[in-house]
RNA sequence: UGGGGUAUCGCCAAGUGGUAAGGCAACGGGUUUUGAUCUCGUUUUUUCUCGUCAUUCGUAGGUUCGAAUCCUUCUACCCCAGCCA
């Protein structure tokens, strides 16, 4: 496949903000060298769908300006991070189509420098050990109508702070006994300022850093200093950050660090019908409402590889949904038109019949096999595939009727009398409907219109419309999971007497044990998209075996009004 | 409640003093061997329709020849009182 490089190199990249901030930093008199982002997660839980904005921004904006991306693990609190999420992260971000600059980092591997900061301030009088009680000093920090109160611990002499500081390093207090606070302003209108929390004891084992620590920095004094030493020039976040800036600021101006880098906070994604916190989808999974983070029905971006969307789908929602500063709630509706659009023109078609009704050709030879070749895309080039046509056919029941009033344009499938094109096939005319002792309809008796096999047949043999078949003796028998929206709830996290989890769609998933597919599905690889004709988007199942195919149903087609 | 933010169509979102882009959604028409796709309209405030005037960027004022853009008022919503990130 060839690469048309001057589209790549002219493709829009979007104007937001950041780049617009990006844009006149380049223009100015120390305007840096190179543009460095990162992305930061924790690795306490999968990537969503909210993450993959932020990836896209940072290592977006590290491609738009020719410069580099760090992927970074903010790994600061071992009580709630694991290996497992660090490969997953590493997984997800690598499907997206991004890759990082150089190796991985972690903000673990900078406890040292880290700790020699700490002691810094404490050398300059900023930094100090509290021995106040989480409670305490919830106490002294005051509220927003009230300043806090300084503690009685905040005069301690350089000397004695750090010999304190050197025996929490070594182990010598149980956790939560004292802490290293900065000494700002406890008058600060800026809660965050109000002394804060530099580095807590923490008698746990660190994913990475094994047993070597047993305090560990703070959020606030790790993220800055580690996008100083990585030199990121912008560190974008979101807007809840916003209030720690100050004091992101506070650490660069009084450290000596290596760089000066500089946070923009952007609004995080928020989409209706679904939830995007890790807190509560880690819920989801533990309550078993869904069967893992990568449950087709999550909106993890491992749920969503599962379910058959792209990551090129889901680059460009984040893309159509813009970088602002405004909170809003995207329409799901948003994304599922990113996920058809690439779908329309990338998926391969097909035919799948759900609820089999019976045709049989009366004037096609028992026995009898005709090979037809169909496109495997109506448009584009993607070749073909051969399908088998014999005697007995499975339609779909719903697009069967005995109802002779229906008008053409409100029902284009089969009518007793009528005729029909099957697709790819032939012009047939249902001729005879046979019954069970119930009554119930169990085949309809049709006859093909010779030669109207990629031809329009004479006026009078006009079809009402085109349906999806398969030869009954040759289909394959294939497992389909349907999905509907996880939540009932426009706004599943937002209801004040509700929790999410009681607004979980109790019809999220439908089986259909049984469906027929045609035999050139077999070789259906896992992560490969269909469009089984007029049902929907699909996509094969890791949980698909040579005895069993399972198909994920990524998303329905477009309904038009009507059907 | 002190501080920090944000308000442009049902939902996202351009717009940066010169006369309101685009996408999604919805609704109509056309095309179609997928009721898909494609395509053409309509939907910012009123209107059955067409013209005209006016109105219009949370609100109310102001500056200006000219304001979504600048100033002031008010309102609504979001974030901050973890030894989480």
């Amino acid at each position: 496949m060839s690469i048309d490089k001057t589209a790549v190199e002219t493709t829009p990249k979007s104007n937001n903000f950041i780049h617009q901030i990006i844009d006149s930093d380049l223009q100015s008199d120390h305007a840096p060298v190179k543009i460095v982002t990162r992305f930061p997660p924790e690795p306490n839980g999968y990537l969503h769908i909210g993450h993959a904005k932020s990836i896209c921004l940072n290592f977006g904006t590290a491609e738009k300006y020719q410069g580099v991306c760090h992927l970074r693990f903010d790994d600061t609190n071992p009580e709630k991070e694991s290996q497992e999420y660090i490969d997953a992260i590493k997984r997800d971000i690598t499907w997206l189509g991004f890759s990082w600059h150089e190796q991985i980092k972690y903000t673990s591997s900078y406890f040292e420098q880290l700790y020699l900061w700490a002691v810094y301030l404490i050398e300059q009088g900023r930094a100090y050990v509290c021995d106040l009680t989480a409670e305490q000093a919830r106490e002294y920090r005051g509220n927003f109508t009230t300043p806090g109160k300084n503690s009685p611990y905040r005069e301690r002499s350089i000397a004695e702070n750090l010999a304190l500081f050197a025996a929490m390093k070594a182990g010598e207090f149980a956790e939560g006994h004292c802490s290293l606070r900065a000494k700002i302003d406890m008058q600060s209108s800026n809660m965050n300022m109000r002394d804060p929390m530099l580095y807590r004891i923490l008698n746990v084992a660190h994913h990475q850093t094994g047993s070597d620590w047993c305090i560990y920095p703070i959020y606030d004094f790790a993220h800055g200093q580690s996008d100083a030493i990585e030199g990121v020039t912008h560190s974008i976040c979101t807007l809840e950050f916003e209030g720690h800036r100050p004091l992101y600021d506070w650490f660069i101006d009084n450290l000596p660090v290596p760089a000066i880098p500089r946070q923009y906070e952007f609004s995080r994604l928020e989409l209706n019908y679904t939830v995007t916190s890790k807190r509560k989808l880690k819920q989801l999974v533990d309550l078993k409402v869904v069967f893992g983070w990568d449950d087709p029905r999550m909106p993890t971006i491992s749920g969503m590889r599962r379910r058959g969307y792209t990551a090129a789908a889901i680059k460009n929602f984040c893309e159509m949904v813009g970088v602002t500063r405004a909170n809003g709630v995207v329409d799901v509706a948003m994304l599922e038109s990113a996920v058809r659009e690439d779908l329309e023109k990338n998926a391969k078609r097909a035919m799948c019949v759900i609820n089999p009704l019976k045709i049989t050709i009366s004037n096609f030879a028992e026995g009898q096999c005709e090979l037809l070749s169909l496109p495997v895309h109506p448009k584009l080039e993607m070749g073909n595939r051969e399908l088998p046509f014999s005697r007995h056919l499975y339609i779909e029941k719903e697009d069967f009727s005995e109802d002779t009033s229906l008008g053409r344009k409100k029902f284009k499938r089969l009518v007793i009398g009528d005729y029909v094109r099957l697709r790819g096939a032939y012009v047939i005319k249902a001729e005879q409907v046979i019954r069970d002792d119930n009554d119930q309809i169990v085949e309809v008796v049709a006859s093909l219109v010779p030669r109207t096999v990629g031809a329009n047949p004479a006026p009078e043999f006009k079809p009402r419309g085109v349906i999806h078949w398969v030869s009954a003796e040759h289909a394959l028998p294939c497992e389909l999971r349907i999905y509907g929206r996880l939540f009932t709830d426009p706004s599943p996290d937002k209801d004040k007497e509700k929790s999410f989890i009681e607004l979980v769609n109790p019809d999220s998933l439908q089986v259909i044990k049984q469906a027929w597919a045609e035999p050139s599905l077999k070789m259906a690889a896992v992560e490969s998209a269909y469009q089984f004709e007029r049902t929907g988007y699909f996509v094969a199942d890791s949980d698909s075996t040579a005895e069993k195919l399972v198909f994920n149903q990524t998303i329905a087609l477009r309904e038009s009004k009507g059907k």
